[in-house]
DNA sequence: GCGTGTGAACTGGTTCACAGCG
DNA sequence: CGCTGTGAACCAGTTCACACGC
């Protein structure tokens, strides 16, 4: 089995993923290379090639079958169960997500989430348990949590990082604008940063605008 | 000028640039691309080459002079005026983007908010004006809105997409996960979605633990 | 003929290694 | 002597083109 998946191919194959859910939602069985393609702005050949990184499922003249795509392609990316995940930090963002409806896709369930001061905690009604923040190793490793989105404030970051690396976390969305610094091997963080995201779109923008200049002369 | 930058390289020209904006508020005025990398998770010859794509800047033996170093990236990544922005969808994340505190960087400046809800328009009190959703093209052309952020269900994304479009839009983070179709050429978009992260991050946690299974046979 | 699967060619981004300057 | 800037070497991922099965 294939463990050397490149990341920009991980990321295109779980959009795949959640096409297919799209599709068998709206009862279509089965789906070209190239159909998926347009739906997902991918060249088709991309999307051949991303496919086979995990092996054959294809037909022959055919295209793909949905339902076992989309099985085949949630064995391989490790979506075959949900997994347990926690919210750290429930400011603005972080209550947003918390309130999130995340069963519409059953690839998670968010079981809890924290913050440092008690006095938020009070103050959030919530069906989901909260705990303050010194609790994060216990309860991460009590309830099994393996997935946490960071949305603290920028100073409470590496701490959390730290808290949550300790409660024996696999993996960290990192919402923050600082990295985590070292963390135990074995946890996989993705940096998420709004304001950088939101930046890069204004550089985009620019470098357009110049090239809309050089063109017209 | 160059204006064929790598997008992986815009990417972490805008850490840097945001790097930048803390070392200054916390009075550093010298960095090496050495430490910039440390801080940013990057190699340093690799934070040289991105900076170098701009020009040089730096000073031989000497390291980048932060202030210096941080007025050129924004000049040539168009981050030297801010750029009015628009929130599209004012659901849970919607909402909380919309309260979120932007002004602290002072790149953008929030200055509308839509939602086709008029029943949740008149419930939202915020400092920022808000409009029904149909007005999309006449408020982003009339108040000369460049960026928006948009937060709507999916059902409702490409519409939404197509009035901003309208309006003259120049840049769209789509926290979607539909894809906005086609749009004018000058338009960057840039996808976001959240729930794609949140697969992703379980692919590299499976794929993390398959490796360690092999590691140990 | 259509559409998958795939080796081979290509492209472009990353890494290396060192020259050059303060 | 430290650190930038950069051409050259390297490598990874993307694209191409076509063989093969339905």
């Amino acid at each position: 089995m294939k463990t050397k998946l490149p990341k920009a191919v991980i990321e295109r194959l779980n959009l795949v993923y959640g096409l297919c859910d799209k599709l068998l939602e709206a009862g279509t069985t089965r789906i070209s290379s190239r159909e998926i393609g347009e739906a997902l702005e991918i060249p088709a050949h991309t999307v051949r090639k991303d496919i086979n990184f995990l092996g054959e499922i294809g037909d022959t003249g055919a295209g793909y079958e949905v339902s076992r795509l989309r099985t085949h392609l949630a064995v391989e990316l490790g979506l075959d169960h949900a997994r347990r995940a926690c919210i750290v930090g429930l400011g603005r963002l972080g209550s947003a997500l918390l309130e999130y409806d995340w069963d519409k896709t059953s690839d998670f369930e968010v079981v809890a989430g924290f913050d440092a001061s008690i006095n938020r905690l009070e103050t959030i009604r919530s069906p989901i348990s909260l705990f303050p923040a010194y609790e994060i190793p216990e309860v991460v490793r009590r309830e099994q949590i393996e997935l946490a989105l960071l949305t603290v404030p920028r100073k409470a970051a590496k701490p959390a990082g730290k808290l949550l690396a300790e409660g024996g976390i696999r993996g960290i969305i990192n919402f923050t604008s600082v990295s985590l610094g070292p963390l135990p091997e074995r946890t996989a963080v993705r940096n998420l940063n709004l304001v950088n995201e939101l930046r890069v779109l204004s550089s985009l923008v620019h470098l357009q605008e110049i090239e809309n200049l050089e063109r017209s002369n």
